[in-house]
DNA sequence: GCAAGCACTGAACGTGCGTTTAGTATACTG
DNA sequence: CAGTATACTAAACGCACGTTCAGTGCTTGC
C-alpha cells in the first residue's frame, strides 16, 4: 500500500509522501517513519536526505512555490506569470490536487512561507482588481486594499476547506466536474451581487460612518 | 505568565487554556503539559478531568457549540435561535477572539465535530438565502444548494485565515473597528457583485453547458 | 582492483509525550 | 470525630518521536 510511485528517485518520493502527510494530518500531526514508509524508505534516509524534518517542510514549501510561480523561483516578481501559472494549476487542478491540499495546510498551520505566499496572493488580487478597473471589466470599489484581503481569503477559502466543501457537495474531492458546479453560481455572485437592492448597503454605510472614530 | 484567569475553577481553567492552545498550536501540536501550565495546574489534573486529551478535545468543541447555538445543546434545531446566537457572536468578538480561532482550527484540523457543524451552517446559510430570495432581499439563484456551500465557505475564510487577513491589514487581529473596515467591501461586493457586466457569466455558461456531461 | 564516495539500513539514544499510580491535603457526611 | 469522597500533585511508566551512529552494498574514477 503506497502512496507514490515507485519510478521516481527516492528524494522525490519522499518529498512526495510528505506533502501528501503533512497536507493530511498536519506537520505535528505526522512522523518522519510515516513519511519513510509512504516513500518505502527507512527514516534514517529522510533525514540522510533532508537534514531535518523542518527542512523537509521547507523543502515541501520551495516544491508548492516552484509550481505556484511557474517553474523557478527567479520568476516571482512577474505578476503576469503567476497568474498564469495559478490559472494553468487550476485547470489540471485533478493532478495538483495534493499540492492544493498542502497550500491549505500550510496557511493554516502558519509555517514560515505562508505569511510571504498570503501577501503575494493578495498583490496578485490587488492588481487584478486594479487592471479590471482600468479596463473596464470589473467596477471599482472604495477600498481596493481591503477589498484584495478579502477576496483573496474567499478565494483561498475553497481550498482551505476544501474537504468540507467537497463532503457537503456529495463528493469525495473537488474534482473538474465539482468546480464546474462551483463556479456558476460564483460567477453569478461576482456578477450581480447577492442582495437584490442596496438597502443593506446604505443602511450599513450610514450606520458604521458615524461611529468609525469611537473607541 | 498566566493565560487564563485565577478566579475560575481549574476545570474551567483547564478548558480555556486547551481551547487557546489548540486553537494557537493544534491539537497535535499541543502538549497537556503546556495546558496545564497555563492553566496552573499538573498535567495529571487535566487527565483526572477529562480522562484524556481526546475528551479534553470534545469538552472544547462542546463549548463552542454551547456559544454558537446560545447556551444549551437542546436548542441545536433551532435555525433561527443559532441564526441569532451567531449574530451576537460576531457582535462582541472581542470577548470571543479566542472561540473564532478555536472554530478555524478545528474546520481544518477535521475532527469530529467540525463536519457537522459545517453541514449545520450550510444549512443555516441556506435557509438565510431562501428566506432572502422569498421575502424579495436577495435574488434567486441557479443552484442555491451549491451557493450556500460556497458561501458559508467564503464567510468561514476570515475566520480560518483571521491571522492572514488581520496581518495584511495591518492589525494584530480582528477587532471591531478592522471588521467595520472589511463590511463595506463586503457588503458593496454582495450588492453589486464585482465584474461590471456578465460578459464573463454568460461566456462561462456557455462555454460549460455543452460539457457538462462529458467525462 | 581498489580506494572513495554515495545511497541506504537497523539499531540505538535521548527526549517529551499521554497516561498511571501512589499518595497528601481538604472538605463533606454519618 | 471517624470515614469517605474529592481536588490535586510528584514521580514514574511505556511509548513514539526526531535524530545519530556504525555499518553494508553499490557505483565511480584512477
Amino acid at each position: 500500500m503506497r502512496s507514490v510511485q515507485e519510478d521516481l528517485t527516492a528524494v522525490a518520493r519522499i518529498r512526495d509522501a510528505a506533502l501528501s502527510r503533512f497536507a493530511a494530518t498536519g506537520y505535528s500531526g505526522t512522523s518522519i517513519r510515516a513519511i519513510a514508509a509512504d516513500a518505502g524508505v527507512s527514516a534514517a534516509l529522510v533525514i540522510h536526505h533532508f537534514g531535518s524534518k523542518e527542512a523537509l517542510r521547507s523543502a515541501c514549501d520551495d516544491h508548492l512555490l516552484d509550481h505556484i510561480t511557474g517553474s523557478d523561483l527567479p520568476h516571482l516578481a512577474d505578476t503576469a506569470a503567476a497568474r498564469r501559472g495559478i490559472r494553468d494549476a487550476m485547470g489540471n487542478l485533478s493532478e495538483n490536487r495534493v499540492l492544493f491540499a498542502y497550500l491549505g495546510r500550510m496557511l493554516t498551520d502558519g509555517g514560515p512561507v505562508a505569511e510571504h505566499l498570503f501577501d503575494r496572493l493578495v498583490a496578485l488580487t490587488r492588481h487584478t482588481i486594479e487592471d479590471g478597473a482600468a479596463d473596464g471589466t470589473m467596477r471599482s470599489f472604495d477600498d481596493p486594499e481591503v477589498l484584495a484581503v478579502v477576496l483573496t481569503a474567499q478565494g483561498l477559502a475553497n481550498v482551505v476547506l476544501g474537504a468540507h466543501v467537497a463532503r457537503s457537495l456529495g463528493v469525495q474531492e473537488l474534482d473538474p466536474p465539482t468546480v464546474g458546479r462551483m463556479a456558476l453560481p460564483l460567477l453569478e455572485l461576482y456578477t450581480h451581487g447577492l442582495y437584490s437592492d442596496d438597502t443593506m448597503l446604505t443602511a450599513t454605510r450610514a450606520a458604521l460612518r458615524p461611529t468609525e472614530g469611537s473607541p
